[in-house]
DNA sequence: AAGATGAAAGCAAACGTTTGCGAAAATGTT
DNA sequence: AACATTTTCGCAAACGTTTGCTTTCATCTT
C-alpha cells in the first residue's frame, strides 16, 4: 500500500538504515558488494523513495512553481514545455498551477507553494493583479521568484519579458513596408504595461515615417471581443487595409471578422500578429507574424531561475528578442 | 526561509507543540482562549503549514497526478480544468504531468506519482503506449486510477471515454442528412481504439442509408498531415461534398486546405467535426460539430476518483454522451 | 471533605529520510 | 606484536507534523 522502505530493506538485509541508504546513493564508505545486495533488494522489492520525507529532511524539493492565468495558451503552453524539459534536466519537478484571470486562485496557488515549499516559482500575474504582496512573502522567505511575459510594474524583481516594444515596431514596420495607409490596432488589456508599451511602439513606429497613416486603437480582452470589434471596425473603416494584432486571441477574433467579410489576404488587407506562430500558420494564407516565443522566454526564465538558486540577492530584468517569420498575408 | 513551524509558536506562547496544533485545527479539547491566541501569532507570524510533512505524517498528501500526452490541447485542458475544479473543492492540488507521446516520458511522469504517494492518478496514455505494467504498480499498491479518453485494451481498469461511436454516428448523420453524397473522412491515429471505434461507427452510419454515399477514409496523426491529405483529396475527389473530423487537429488541417480551395461552406462542401468547442467558434462560417467535452469528462472522472477512494476494490468504464452543437458549415 | 468527573494541555512516538560522528573490523606499518 | 590507518558500518538526532495516551487541575457530586 504505502510502498517500500529504507527500514524493511535494512531489515531483511540485516544492515542498518543508514547503510541502506548510503549504499542507494552510491556513498563510498559503503563496500561494492553490500551497495550489490542492496541495490538488488531493492529493486526486487520496487523500492521508490518517498519524497516527503526527503524534502522534509533536506529541506529542498527540488520543486517549481509555476503560476500562469491558464494552460488554455499556447504561449503559455510553450513556456511550461521549456521550463519543464529544463527542469526534467536538473532534476527538478514542476507544479503547474492556473490562476484563471482571478487574483483570489492566484492567491490561493502562490500559498500552495509556499506551503509545498517549492524551491522557486515562475509566475505570470494576471491582468487583473494590483496587490503583489503575497509574492513579496515569497521573497521574503528568499525563495527565488522570476516573473515572465506579465510582470507588475514595480522595480526589484527578477523579470523576463518578449521584447515587447521591439515586437510591436518590428510587426508595424512591415505593415508600413507594404504600403499599408488604413490599419486597424487591436490590443489586450489596457491594465498591463506589456499591452501599454506595444500601443506605444506602433504609434512611435508609424508617426516615423513620412506618408500619412491612418489608424485606430482598440483594446479587447477575449476572442470575442476581438472579432465584433473588427466587425466594427471593417464597417465603419471601409478603407481598412492593415490590421495589427497583439496577440493570438486576438488574431483568431479578427481573423474570424476577415472571413466573414469575405476580404482577401493580402489583396484586400494585410493582416499580422505578435504570436507563438500556431495560430497563424492555420490559416490560408498564412499569418506573417512577430515571433514572441514561450518557449525561449521559458528557457530564459530557466536559466536565471538557477542563477537565482545560487546567489539570491540581486534581482535582474531581462528581455527575450523576437524575428519576423513571414508568411503571405503582408 | 524556511517559514515558521508548530515549535516556533509553541515555545513563543509557552505551550507544547501539540496544544498550537490541535488549536489551529480547531480541536474541542483546547479551549477558547488558547485558539485564540494561537491563532493569532500564527497569523502575525504567517505560519503556513509544510505541506511534506502533513503527507509524511498523515500518509496523505491530498495530491492527484494528472497525466496527459500535452496540456497544448484544448481537449486535455479542459479535461484538466475541470479536474482542478472539484479538486480545489475537496481541498486536494493536482500534479500536471505532460509526457509528450513518448511511453519513456510517461514512465518517468508515473515514477513521480509513486515517489510522490499521490492519492490517486488521471492519466491519458500515449498512442505509442503498448505496455502498462508502469500503470499496474499504482494498482498494486491500491491507488486509484482512472484513465480517461485513450484507454488501454485491457480489462480490468477504471475508464472513462466520450462515448466514441455515438459520436461519430452523430456527426455522420448530420453530414448525410444535408444531403452530402462524397465524404472525406479524416482520422487520427490508427493504433488507438478510440479511433477504430469511431471509424466504424462512421462506416456503418453510411451503410445505414440507402443512398449510395462515397466516401474516402483517411488518417493523419498531425495538423499538418490532415492538411496535406485534404489538399490531395480535395484534388483526386473534385466531387467531395462533406468533410468529416475525428478531432480539433484534424479540422484545423483540413480548413487550411479548404480555405485554400477557396471552397464555400457550406456551399461547395460541408465539414463537421468532433470538438471539444473552441476551435469550431474560431471559423467563420462557425463550424458545426458534436461536442465530446473534456470539461465533463473531467468531472466524470473525477466522481469515479472519489468513489474509488472510499471502496478501492471494484472498477468501471463509463462513457460519456455527446450531442450535437449546430454551426453554419453543414 | 473526599472521591468522581471533565476540561485543558503535555508527552512521546511515529511518518521515511539524511547525515555528523563514533565504533568496530580489517588492513597496513614498523 | 603493537600501533596507526583505513574501510565499512551503525547510532541517533533532526526535518515538521499528527495523535493516542497520560497528566494536571478545576469543578461537581454526594
Amino acid at each position: 500500500m504505502t510502498g517500500t522502505t529504507l527500514k524493511e530493506i535494512s531489515k531483511a538485509l540485516g544492515l542498518s538504515i543508514s547503510t541502506v541508504s548510503r549504499a542507494l546513493k552510491n556513498h563510498p564508505d559503503i563496500s561494492e558488494k553490500t551497495k550489490q545486495k542492496v541495490a538488488e533488494l531493492a529493486h526486487t522489492l520496487d523500492y521508490e523513495p518517498n519524497a516527503n520525507a526527503i524534502s522534509l529532511r533536506t529541506r529542498n524539493n527540488r520543486l517549481f512553481g509555476v503560476i500562469v492565468p491558464s494552460i488554455s495558451n499556447f504561449f503559455y503552453d510553450s513556456f511550461i514545455s521549456a521550463v519543464e524539459e529544463d527542469s526534467r534536466l536538473h532534476n527538478y519537478n514542476i507544479m503547474i498551477l492556473q490562476s484563471g484571470e482571478n487574483p483570489l486562485i492566484e492567491e490561493e496557488n502562490l500559498k500552495l507553494c509556499r506551503q509545498n515549499r517549492v524551491s522557486g516559482v515562475f509566475a505570470c500575474i494576471t491582468s487583473q493583479t494590483k496587490d503583489i504582496t503575497p509574492f513579496v512573502k515569497l521573497k521574503e522567505q528568499k525563495v527565488p521568484l522570476i516573473f515572465f511575459d506579465k510582470v507588475p510594474p514595480f522595480e526589484g524583481y527578477n523579470k523576463v519579458c518578449i521584447a515587447d516594444a521591439e515586437s510591436a515596431t518590428l510587426a508595424t514596420n512591415a505593415l508600413i513596408q507594404s504600403g499599408r495607409k488604413s490599419i486597424i490596432a487591436l490590443f489586450g488589456n489596457e491594465n498591463l504595461s506589456i499591452t501599454n508599451k506595444r500601443v506605444n511602439a506602433f504609434k512611435e513606429a508609424i508617426q516615423n515615417v513620412e506618408r500619412r497613416i491612418n489608424y485606430q486603437v482598440v483594446f479587447c480582452n477575449t476572442t470575442s471581443d476581438a472579432y465584433t470589434l473588427t466587425t466594427d471596425l471593417l464597417n465603419n473603416l471601409p478603407k481598412a487595409d492593415g490590421i495589427f494584432c497583439m496577440s493570438d486571441e486576438i488574431l483568431c477574433g479578427a481573423m474570424k471578422a476577415v472571413q466573414q467579410k469575405n476580404k482577401s489576404i493580402p489583396k484586400d488587407i494585410a493582416v499580422i500578429a505578435l504570436s507563438n506562430g500556431f495560430f497563424p500558420g492555420l490559416y490560408f494564407p498564412e499569418i506573417t507574424y512577430v515571433e514572441t516565443s514561450g518557449y525561449k522566454l521559458g528557457k530564459a526564465a530557466f536559466a536565471r531561475m538557477l542563477e537565482c538558486l545560487e546567489d539570491n540577492f540581486e534581482t535582474k530584468e531581462l528581455t527575450i528578442n523576437t524575428t519576423l517569420v513571414k508568411g503571405q498575408s503582408v
